[in-house]
DNA sequence: GGCTGTAATT
């Protein structure tokens, strides 16, 4: 493969006299090179390429050609692999997604990438305009590449596993993905640098792992690492999650004696904490500071407080703010609107919530496919079907076609809606999860069980897996038309995302139809981590579905109660209903309760609710052996 | 030459 001169590449832009050879480092790190090229072996490139020469005017014939790969093809034999680079890089920039690819793939095929094509590409994958499903879908293929990149030999450096990184700050499971990619960067020998450890502290505040921030912060710091205004803002990100206000002023404290000054990120930042914690009056004085210093020129600051004002059910406060904002002519893109109309329109006002959205309308000629989404838009939509389908046509964007038949078919235009759901299937486009979800909500919203059940079928015929997002939305609004065999499904996916309550509800209702395996799954999961004060309850959905409660269930129960001794009379509870129901301990939980029954401060009777269980199974025993 | 932080919707 051919990567020789690339770190030549930068150095060729000084002209005119190229300075003498640079060390082989990549400077900014003082790390070794991916595949360092044996500089001693290797001639340097030749400087700049004069202006005619046959490489450049190839790659600007490349660039301005509207079919690039047919381009490449009539240059091969001039081309170098940074050369293809540069093109690549070209296309992403101008967001040709598909001839990025192309290229790419071109490059592929005749052996012409090297490390920093790779990156390259990781990036612009990461690139989009904004749906998150195009996000996914590029997140998902940078590391198809990454493991592309092995494959074919070549060697991820520092900038690699940093670029995989920042796509991780998004999903879901980015947080595992990236200590998956921190593993490998170690046991290949690299060593973590600054940006590394921003961009995880970015990554354990968006996935909310607190903890996690604060031993990086310290761990980077041990390293010799001075943090900088990045990851003060991560570690304080990190804390606004919890709203932890005391270790964010703490922070605060600590980011000031180093000799930093907060910008208007770090203020913003601690706005949130504040904000989140329900700490309105500090907020209050925040936002003042932050108007002073005149950080408040754009919507955020305001957007961030009205926002928890809203979540903190004080309307009215947020209405007044809002109004503050645009008096003192803050321009707003959308963001503070559409908290404001979601937020009217949830608390049942419905007049103010349509009125705000026509004032967008009218200062906005068009609507944001976001503000599409706040509920309260759907009689304006027709106004700007026109703006919505042309977006469509343009990008062939799934997304946005979900976004556009579930806010018709909610605005009362069914026809309209199936017509578009069919123009999109016509364009032989795929369903994904987040377009089937967002079709779903507004089936279900809207009571229409025949597109429900056809949407699931759908779902089944195109192999997507529902996820919890799916049985939320089918629980929330319909439980009856759930076809039995998603039930399975549906409690897996619930207890393996960890979302204990809404198994339970699937199990309370449909115990019967679900295999004992699963059950067993569901209630070892529940008693370890779910609400503790919903255990017993559980116990009784589970049992009443006909299955058999191990001892191993009721001693993980026991376990939990042993560890909250304020909870001892839901303790006794499950003890006198196991005796009702023909159910006893097992002899390590029976040990394990006397010895603890002190905690509980009922010894007494404590054993006596034990042996009049073990008295009632033993008589039961004796019937079955009868 | 590719990497790090703040707001709404899904």
């Amino acid at each position: 493969m051919e990567v020789s001169s690339v770190p030549m590449l930068a150095a060729s832009r000084f002209l005119p006299a190229p300075p003498p050879l640079a060390p082989p480092s990549c400077s900014r790190r003082n790390l070794p090179c991916v595949r360092a090229v044996p500089q001693t072996v290797e001639a340097p490139e030749a400087p700049n390429p004069p202006r005619s020469s046959p490489r450049r005017s190839a790659v600007a014939e490349v660039k301005a050609s509207a079919n690039p790969v047919a381009a490449l093809t009539r240059f091969e034999d001039v081309l170098q692999t940074q050369d293809c680079n540069i093109i690549l890089r070209h296309c992403g920039d101008a967001r040709r997604w598909d001839d990025l690819s192309k290229v790419f793939e071109w490059m592929q095929e005749r052996e012409m990438t090297n490390a920093a094509s790779y990156s390259s590409y990781f990036k612009y994958l990461g690139l989009s305009r904004n749906p998150a499903r195009v996000l996914q879908v590029r997140f998902d293929s940078s590391f198809k590449l990454y493991d592309e990149m092995i494959r074919e030999g070549l060697t991820p450096d520092p900038f690699t596993y940093s670029t995989l990184l920042s796509g991780c700050m998004k999903f879901k499971q980015g947080y595992t993905k990236a200590m998956g990619l921190i593993n490998e960067l170690n046991s290949r020998g690299l060593q973590m640098d600054s940006v590394i450890y921003g961009t995880l502290l970015a990554i354990c505040a968006s996935h909310n792992y607190c903890e996690e921030a604060e031993v990086y912060f310290q761990k980077m710091k041990d390293e010799g690492h001075t943090p900088n205004l990045f990851h003060y803002s991560s570690l304080l990100n990190a804390y606004s999650e919890n709203a932890n206000h005391e270790k964010a002023e703490l922070l605060m404290k600590d980011l000031r004696s180093s000799g930093l000054t907060p910008n208007e990120v770090i203020l913003n930042t601690l706005l949130k904490v504040y904000s989140k914690g329900g700490l309105f009056e500090k907020a209050k004085e925040l936002l003042s500071e932050l108007e002073a210093s005149g950080f408040a020129q754009d919507e955020m600051p305001y957007s961030i407080l009205i926002d928890g004002l809203v979540k903190g059910g004080k309307i009215q406060e947020a209405t007044m703010l809002f109004n503050e904002m645009k008096e003192k002519g803050v321009k707003s893109d959308g963001y503070a609107f559409s908290i404001m109309i979601s937020a009217l329109h949830r608390g049942g006002h419905r007049q103010e919530s349509k009125q705000l959205a026509k004032e967008f309308e009218a200062e906005n000629a068009t609507y944001d496919l976001v503000l599409l989404q706040c509920k309260g838009l759907s009689p304006s939509i027709q106004n700007n079907r026109r703006y919505a389908y042309k977006g469509l046509s343009i990008e062939r964007d799934g997304y946005a076609f979900s976004i556009m038949i579930s806010a018709l078919h909610r605005g009362g235009h069914r026809q309209e809606s199936k017509q578009l759901a069919k123009e999109f299937e016509a364009e032989n486009a795929t369903y994904d999860l987040v377009m089937l979800n967002t079709s779903l909500r507004s089936y279900c919203s809207t009571n229409d069980m025949d597109s429900v059940m056809s949407l699931l079928k759908k779902m089944d015929d195109s192999n997507v897996s529902p996820d919890n997002i799916t049985f939320n939305t089918l629980i929330r609004y319909s439980k009856r038309i759930v076809p039995k065999s998603l039930h399975e499904k549906a409690l897996g996916i619930l207890v393996s995302a960890g979302l204990l309550k809404d198994a339970y509800v699937i199990v309370k209702d449909n115990a019967e139809l679900i295999s004992p395996r699963s059950l067993e799954k569901f209630a070892k999961s529940f008693m370890a981590s779910g609400n503790i004060n919903l255990i017993n309850d559980v116990m009784k959905a589970l049992n009443h579905s006909g299955w058999r409660i191990s001892q191993d269930i009721f001693g993980r129960a026991i376990e939990r109660y042993i560890r909250k001794p304020d909870k001892k009379q839901l303790l006794l509870c499950l003890l006198d209903w196991m005796t009702g129901q023909g159910y006893s301990v097992d002899s390590s939980s029976r040990n394990l309760l006397l010895k603890n029954a002190h905690i509980f401060g009922q010894t007494q009777l404590i054993a006596e609710v034990l042996s009049k269980q073990q008295a009632a199974s033993r008589t039961i025993g004796q019937r079955h052996k009868k």
